[in-house]
DNA sequence: GGCCCGGTACTCGGATACAGTTTGTCCGAGTCCAAGCGG
DNA sequence: CCGCTTGGACTCGGACAAACTGTATCCGAGTACCGGGCC
């Protein structure tokens, strides 16, 4: 189990957006050199995000990225599952039915317990990853942060 | 964000020992077929519990895997977590030291807050494989199941 | 008859090829801004 | 001087290759059992 590199760049890229005035957007070349990585996989990858409904996109020149709604409303969820897709990671195969050790399909009526579990892990982890929004990472540091966060972002040295 | 398929293989494979007896063994070739999986997939999978003090193997004639402890002692996270790493799928690369927006060193003695909210994702993940063993596993399942798979696995027609 | 020895068959264990996903790159379609020309 | 036109440059969007982890397979090392021979 590994999640994308990307998903690291994505959840900072969220967060430095969330820092701009509404309205404002920020290209994938600026958001590349903010961060020093490529610029066209960055791209590639925000397009997930606009996919997933988090981020907006407009095209032609002042164009860029924004957030799609309120910061308030976009949860850390929402970005990693948009970057990584939203299936669980364990995938029950129904191996209960195969082989030699067959169980009949009235026995497997209800869900295998093992799958049962490993589900219920996986909400864990997402009704964690859901009760963080981008306004309480915004929240949490530096009041100073998101001034310099958009001078830096627009190119002024 | 992907958990290999062999997962579910051992999870099962862990599941079916804690149902035999005390002190007995099967072979990867049993369990193989018992689940219709390759044989020599499945065995160098469960070398992966071995190392990870899961399970135990004994060589030649009449080997073969056994747990290496109590099955109220073994919980899903153990067997998880051996199989495919315990290492934290998100990997905070230190991305906000890089680039035009690069933070100084100061700032970033605390560790950054979307490394440390993904972090504790992953402890709720965890915490919720770890709250269930493998003797819930097998008290969950119909009493009759245990000398069922018994039989059907040391190979009996 | 009991004990020792050798062969055999079965077990795990690690080293070795193949495939799919992630990573990285490129070029094309669309759009807005700005300058230049005409009225 | 003002409005239209046209060119340009900048944006995203999707299509196209390399690298790495997961998948699958094989053969070798070691060990307990089983049979035969010897005392």
């Amino acid at each position: 189990m590994k999640l994308p590199v990307s998903t690291e760049w994505l959840l900072h890229c969220a967060a430095s957006l969330a820092q701009l005035e509404a309205g404002a957007t920020a290209s994938a070349t600026q958001l590349a050199q903010y961060f020093d990585v490529p610029a066209a996989y960055l791209a590639k990858q925000l397009q997930s995000l606009v996919r997933g409904g988090v981020l907006a996109a407009t095209t032609g020149p002042r164009g860029g990225f924004r957030l799609a709604r309120d910061a308030a409303r976009i949860t850390l969820l929402d970005i990693v599952e948009a970057v990584d897709g939203a299936s669980d990671p364990y995938e029950c195969r129904e191996i209960r039915q195969r082989g030699r050790g067959a169980l009949s399909p009235e026995e497997c009526r209800s869900p295998c317990i093992l799958a049962r579990k490993m589900a219920e892990a996986h909400d864990a982890w997402r009704q964690s990853l859901a009760a963080t929004t981008l306004a309480d990472i915004v929240a949490a540091i530096p009041a100073s942060a998101p001034a310099r966060t958009r001078a830096r972002l627009t190119g002024a040295p």
